[in-house]
RNA sequence: GCUGCAGUAGCUCAGUGGUAGAGCACUCCCUUGGUAAGGGAGAGGUCGAGAGUUCAAUCCUCUCUUGCAGCACCA
């Protein structure tokens, strides 16, 4: 047999047959590494212990010292521990995907009756018995006619597209948690009894379309929250208990800032107390935007339709747009304005009156524009998510040349605001073409190329979020994550 | 918009097929030098809106509406 070799964090290098699995070099090292060990990681790659290694590569083994990989294999075989307690309780539950996240992990499931608080506590208590009997995971790799053949006896349709969904020729992963097998591209843990018993809870419940399309059926999502022990669930419990009394809905009727009412949904009275807040922060960006070269400006609220079929909105957001009717006297029809949702037109308006010479770019126009936007009505959330809200908005007009450098020093201005704001972190994500857009290709190629070397000159990290940009052009959106972890 | 849950006094919530309650807050009085102090009295609600079932609905049914948790959307 082929030998390969494979080198250790801290420089050695050892020999082994090929095929060698990470439990089995992790037991010729110490036995005291085999009994601890619960995962490895293979050239970057994070490995079940009982995957073969065919050639030469690093390797690290994990014990549950290692808390990003210990927690990953926890929350996930939770998942599957929590999926195989739903299917003993309930047989005739369709089970579909059930991925990691953050504290903790979740699972969506297909069936009729709505799973109540009462379930969640039942199926909490089917899990810890899988946990405590200890049950072996073992894990095979299947050909696809084998596994359509299995989903399909079962009746399992949304495994089975999920087969569909995997590339052709790559072979399917089964995994088994004591009887009960799902398919699942790994790694985990050895046995159901590593996963701590008094560590993880089950959350809430709440509908998920199935992969995220809303034209697909939804499904039932049970959110469960695991750590490595009873302590550190607990402080995540308090941790959430704390950032609900710090809640800016209830802050905000507590000290009197603002409020809302049935008769103008997701539309804030702001109240003494939080208009003063409001303008301060407003007197605040109106210096930062004055000290980096921005001039204000000030448009209008309510726009003739023509203006909005002229920017693509009337065809591309028109559902999202307050229409605003007027019967005009002696008119043969009613004319049609609507409430504009962005300033973006507007500013192109003040841009394009009377000459402008290359010397007077860049030039850079701002205004905190009072926008409403038709917003569905399950998004809406106290001041995070409005109908009738301000942007602190700006459009800046300039050569191809200056793209670059606007676009750093934009990034440089904004995150200085966020931290004075007391965000010292946030994620960039890249959105390129959606599938639905106005522009050449060519120009979806050149102007991503421009915003993309833009934001890597700027010296910050960002992720690509395909399809994720607008209509009309690429962004970067920029996400703050709140207290309880949710992202905006 | 979708799934689930909810909408009762300013706030947090309990409750019943026969026109409603608690704690805190509020008003007044009394007691008390101590950081959500005690006692007493009082005010405050067409029980989210509409329709239906019923002799009778806050409670049952339906529709609408608003909110909450997620999902979808977020130009």
């Amino acid at each position: 047999m082929a030998q390969i070799s494979l080198t250790f964090p801290d420089g050695n290098k050892r020999e082994y047959s090929a095929g060698v699995t990470p439990a089995e070099v992790a037991a010729s090292i110490a036995p005291g590494l085999a009994k601890k060990a619960i995962s490895a990681t293979v050239d970057g790659a994070h490995f079940d212990l009982q995957w073969p290694i065919h050639a030469d590569a690093t390797i690290a083994i994990h014990t549950m010292a290692d808390d990003v990989q210990a927690l990953e294999l926890i929350r996930h075989d939770c998942a599957h521990i929590m999926a195989r307690a739903v299917q003993e309780i309930w047989p005739d539950v369709k089970v579909t995907i059930g991925p990691v996240r953050d504290y903790g992990w979740f699972y969506d499931f297909d069936r009729a009756e709505p799973f109540t608080p009462e379930d969640l506590g039942q199926i909490e208590a089917k899990m810890k018995q899988i946990i405590n009997a200890r049950d072996p995971v073992r894990t095979e790799t299947w050909d696809r006619a084998r596994a359509i053949q299995y989903y399909t006896e079962r009746n399992e349709p949304f495994k089975l597209e999920l087969i569909a969904r995997i590339p052709e020729g790559e072979d399917l992963r089964m995994y088994w948690h004591g009887h009960w097998q799902d398919l699942c591209r790994g790694p985990h843990l050895q046995h159901t009894g590593q996963v701590p018993a008094d560590a993880f809870k089950l959350t809430h419940v709440a509908g998920a379309y199935w992969l995220g399309d809303a034209t697909r059926p939804m499904l039932q999502r049970i959110y469960g929250l695991a750590f490595k022990n009873r302590d550190d669930l607990k402080a995540h419990q308090t941790m959430l208990e704390e950032a609900a009394k710090r809640d800016h809905r209830k802050l905000g009727r507590e000290m009197e800032l603002f409020h809302l009412q049935d008769e103008a949904p997701g539309m804030v009275f702001w109240h003494p107390n939080g208009w003063l807040i409001y303008r301060t922060l407003e007197d605040y960006m109106r210096g930062r935007q004055s000290n980096a070269g921005y001039k204000e400006i000030r448009t209008p609220q309510v726009l003739d339709r023509v203006l909005w079929e002229k920017s693509g909105h009337w065809e591309a957001y028109r559902e999202n747009m307050f229409i605003v009717e007027v019967d005009e006297e002696g008119a043969r029809e009613k004319r049609v304005n609507a409430l504009k949702p962005m300033n973006c037109p507007c500013h192109v308006q003040v841009f394009n009156q009377g000459l402008k010479s290359y010397r007077d770019l860049p030039l850079r126009l701002a205004e905190f524009g009072s926008c409403h936007r038709y917003e569905s009505s399950g998004s809406m959330h106290g001041l995070m998510r409005v109908r009738g809200f301000t942007q602190d908005d700006a459009h800046i007009f300039c050569t191809e040349d200056q793209i670059g450098a606007e676009c750093e020093s934009f990034i440089k201005l904004l995150a200085s605001v966020y931290k004075d704001l007391g965000f010292d972190s946030f994620e960039i994500k890249f959105s390129t073409r959606p599938a639905v857009r106005i522009g050449s290709d060519e120009t979806w190629d050149k102007v991503e190329g421009m915003l993309e070397a833009a934001v890597k000159a700027a010296g910050v990290p960002y992720e690509v979020d395909p399809g994720e940009g607008a209509f009309y052009g690429p962004k970067l959106d920029f996400k703050l994550t709140d207290t309880i972890g949710r992202k905006w």
